[in-house]
DNA sequence: CGTTCATTTCAATAAACGTTGAGATATTGA
DNA sequence: TCAATATCTCAACGTTTATTGAAATGAACG
């Protein structure tokens, strides 16, 4: 579950330039489905050449992953990838004040209430 | 709340090199209370030199904060740069599947699993 | 089977970054 | 004030990284 030093130094590289991180932010809002690599590279203001640079830096660095479907290829957020760095970062940050460290977690948290209220009980699968 | 993207930049940034992303962990773990520039080199294997320099640079970043304190200098983690930098990375994450991102909220708190067991109603400030 | 569309690869230039060691600054205690 | 300790600053070097445009790949459809 624990994430290696050297891969969230590739995650963490990844993130550190503008096109990547907008990259990756527009493929975590994007969900699950994903979007086409030119579909990315207009969504963040890329060349085609550095829109697929950028996205085989990121699928590299194991923060987004793709598929092909019929002439596009789709690149979609690794989620779990996000989660392990969120986790390495956060290590034992405690320390006896738990205090510090749970805004973080209400800041996540937040990012789901309203999808949580939405679909509290029911399947999610649709479209 | 929200972090604005040249800040997320710089923070990742930051935390994209070796020295830089080990003194950050050790930050963290050691807490509110934080560790000399020199305690810090010492436990990332860097010279005073490159100690200094890195440190800077992550203060630089928002990511530590500094105070003298003698004739030390002492570094500690500012823990509200590291929430607001997962808020920022997971912003509206979710698109009606909350089950992407409990996960991550789960890792996030289970780091404070124990720490909340241990003071869940008593004060925690000692020696 | 050849054309079109989407994406990737390549090579060259330009910019940013980390490392090093020497020296500067600031604090403490004799 | 002087010496010792802790940290910071600076400049030069070598390495890594991003950008660009042109050319190549690879799948799809008539």
């Amino acid at each position: 579950m624990t994430m290696q030093e050297d891969k969230a130094l590739d995650a963490f590289g990844a993130l550190s330039q503008e096109t990547r991180l907008r990259m990756v932010r527009a493929l975590v809002q994007a969900g699950p489905e994903g979007l086409a690599a030119g579909a990315v590279g207009e969504a963040v203001g890329a060349s085609s050449s550095a829109a697929s640079f950028h996205l085989s830096h990121l699928e590299r660095a194991g923060l987004v992953q793709s598929r092909r479907e019929a002439r596009s290829i789709i690149y979609s957020a690794r989620y779990s990838t996000l989660s392990a760095l969120v986790e390495f970062l956060m290590h034992d940050c405690c320390q006896g004040h738990p205090e510090i460290c749970t805004p973080a977690i209400q800041s996540l948290s937040a990012c789901c209430a309203t999808a949580d209220a939405r679909s509290a009980s029911a399947p999610v699968i649709e479209g």
